[in-house]
DNA sequence: CCAATTGATGAACGTTTGTTCAACAATTGG
DNA sequence: CCAATTGTTGAACAAACGTTCATCAATTGG
């Protein structure tokens, strides 16, 4: 190993990252065009020459931040599927993880699904970041279901890449359904039905 | 009849309905936050004064335009729904209308969808609106399951309450799906399971 | 024709928007 | 200690925002 060169100037006073989180909490909460640089310089609580010397400008930000928001919690969500045991149940319990997040967090949704109908579009960079999120999590559907299929949860003649793409629209669905004022016993009799079509 | 009295003053010179009628579809096409009061100049054709006038403020307006969308545009929709024949052929017709609108008109998706996700949960005037008319499709789906029931189109075991729930809930996701760059052969996958689980 | 009333016009207003930049602080290399 | 470099600060900026209002135009009642 060679000797690590510092970079000559002032360091940063803060986390590039946990700075990058709290902006993305601010866009899931109020969406793109509703979260003003103030809003995001009192949240991340750093001052806009900062910002623009770390992250660019508001729209680049934002990008980041969707782009953080699927290499974090979209990820962490979907890791749950490759859960060791029953897929099906794995993807269950997904499901019931999404249908019980509205009332917590004051329907804030999905950052994605949100980000597709506000602005992907009118704007080709969302819609690249958000797409390739989107695809990645249907790939994670379709590893669940052959694995169920695999297991025997789930009959061989079914189309599971169908399914798949079906898993994915049922997602965004719930999601929008629960930005409603639906209660969560309605939101459960669709996850019902939801997996009475996968058997 | 008494004799009509025409009010004192200068008569509009715009036609009410068809100027919100414009309006409806700058909010339809960009959102609320995205679409300027000089937007709305522009298209309804007519001056900031006489939108004022007329509408009220921005948020009135809007207010009033995702109405008139329930009004007529949902409610034409529904009205399929309730056509002689077959109830599930006439349920199709109107899943293949969803999947097959997005690229003919820039994947404006639906008004009230857009809605819910842009505004919703922080804006109690739109989320009071947007409740309704979902209410409302969920209402026309069960109408239409309890006629497919009642002429053995769906075996009477089934849960229609459910199932209406999961409809509305399965055309929220095909329209958030729809602003992506999925493909209608995707999309035809989704409303296929939809369909195989109503039998 | 003359008040009274109401719609139409668009310049102008005060905010808020996103963004920039000169001054300052901290760090490195020599 | 002195350049050189880079992050931090926050006042300042131009542009865009939603909204108002004085002025004018059109219509009704008498």
């Amino acid at each position: 190993m060679g000797i690590i060169k510092l970079p000559m100037g002032r360091n940063y006073e803060f986390n590039r990252e946990e700075t990058l989180n709290k902006a993305m909490q601010v866009f899931w909460q109020k969406g793109y065009k509703a979260t003003s640089m103030k809003d995001l310089i009192d949240e991340m609580g750093i001052q806009p020459g900062s910002i623009y010397n770390s992250f660019g400008d508001k729209h680049s930000l934002f990008l980041e931040a969707i782009k953080y928001y699927g290499d974090v919690v979209t990820s962490n969500a979907l890791k749950s599927l490759e859960k060791e045991g029953s897929p099906l149940e794995n993807l269950h319990k997904f499901f019931v993880e999404i249908i019980s997040r509205p009332s917590e967090k004051k329907c804030r949704g999905c950052l994605i699904v949100n980000s597709v109908v506000e602005l992907a579009p009118h704007d080709s960079g969302t819609a690249d970041i958000v797409n390739i999120i989107m695809e990645k999590i249907e790939g994670s559907f379709y590893n669940c279901l052959q694995k169920a299929q695999a297991m025997g949860e789930i009959e061989n003649n079914k189309d599971i890449k169908a399914l798949s793409r079906y898993l994915a629209s049922s997602t965004h669905g719930l999601l929008v359904t629960g930005k409603s004022n639906a209660s969560q016993e309605e939101m459960q009799d669709v996850v019902n039905v939801i997996f009475e079509s996968l058997k």
